[in-house]
DNA sequence: AAGAAAACTGGACCTCGGTCCGTTTAGGAT
DNA sequence: ATCCTAAACGGACCGAGGTCCAGTTTTCTT
């Protein structure tokens, strides 16, 4: 949704098609059944190529998940992952977008806190400690699919984050510039920040923890939990 | 200082030497005096690269900073360059060495209200207003020299700025968690961030520096200005 | 069923960051 | 002046991400 003008807009009369990847359809709130609806092999390969990532995962680490090895364990051509995925990011992010979708679900529409049905200071609460215990889980995928800096904040499913994060701080303190405390709030959820935090100063997720809520209560002047 | 234990590690018996690097000594206050004294031709190679770099992003962008474009342009070669700068990133931020020295002698000594002798909080103000402009200057550089994902904290200067924050959020709210909360305000600055918000929904920087203000006002209990 | 367009495939190829190691040089000691 | 050694040098080399395009397969149309 950035690339596509400019891709497309380079080749004028040859192949056209072009503009691949995978359409991380995140916005739409339930489960969408229109899949974009590959061709039968490229789903099938579509579907090898996330199996095989993930066994190179689980044996070598993340390191370990090299575009060509991927093919070769896929039986499939490296041209065919990257017209796929577009680039390594794309990857690793189609290998999250499991839990991502989850995560999204929750908070659009699962049970309280986190979903509908709470005040709106619990569920930004709620919602900082799911993102925490979350990013805590999958940290060395978050951090190898983090984007370049250019791209960090269009992906798809921070977007979305960003916009129920807003969406929430509009019903606590409608006068203040909701969207910008969002990104601070979000901020701090980098998972680039909790693995300084965690791995690098050792400290344990409830001090982090501690910290989301306190910092909710700040910024939105509302009282500490408890 | 993270990996010169498992380098020198890594050759037993042989140069020994190893361990190159800039050392991109920040932490001292003044203008340290003992510079690590290289030998002549490395000193004189090492401006001749920094110039040449220089040059390369005038008239090609960031993006046309490639070490072997730098090595070439400064006449000397590739194992050079990653002699003395270790990576793309040491280049970098070795680029950025100047401004970001700079900023650190204003917060530590220079006048008020950034330097000592204004308030702590008028302190802290001042101190995001100013990395603000100067990340707005030097954006393109600040993106490109960001380190992947682990090693971004550990930067000297990222963590002298913590430190120094860390320090007056102290003086205001001695009862928070003033780690974590410097994180949290930090996190408002980061360049990609920056970027994101500038560039790409076209906010102008006013209305950073007020969302920075008011951050400051909200986090600490305090009140906005005027 | 046949034909054509669209979509997909695979691997050769390119670039660039990073490593290695045999050679050269600075500069202190004798 | 000479020697000696740690330091610096440079460019061949490697691996990985990313591009390209000629050839193949699927699916749609008639």
């Amino acid at each position: 949704m950035l690339y596509a003008g400019f891709m497309s807009a380079t080749l004028p009369p040859f192949p056209k098609s072009q503009e691949p990847f995978d359409p991380p359809r995140l916005l739409e709130v339930g489960s969408a059944p229109d899949e974009p609806c590959l061709r039968a092999d490229a789903a099938r390969n579509r579907a090898r190529l996330l199996e095989a990532a993930t066994r190179l995962i689980a044996e070598h680490g993340v390191a370990g998940v090299t575009m060509e090895a991927v093919a070769a364990a896929a039986g499939v051509g490296k041209g065919t992952v990257f017209r796929r995925f577009g680039d390594r990011t794309g990857l690793l992010m189609a290998l999250l977008d499991h839990s991502a979708h989850t995560l999204q679900a929750d908070f659009l529409g699962g049970p309280p806190p986190l979903g509908p049905g709470a005040p709106a200071v619990d569920r930004l609460r709620a919602l900082g400690v799911a993102v925490l215990y979350r990013s805590a889980e999958q940290l060395d995928l978050l951090l190898a699919a983090q984007a370049e800096p250019t791209r960090r904040h269009s992906h798809p499913s921070t977007r979305a984050l960003h916009m129920h994060t807003t969406m929430l701080l509009r019903q606590i303190v409608p006068d203040a510039d909701c969207d910008l405390l969002a990104q601070t709030l979000l901020g701090y959820l980098d998972p680039a920040l909790i693995h300084h935090l965690t791995r690098q100063c050792g400290m344990p997720l409830e001090r982090l923890e501690a910290g989301w809520n306190d910092l909710v209560a700040r910024v939105t002047g509302t009282d500490a939990p408890h």
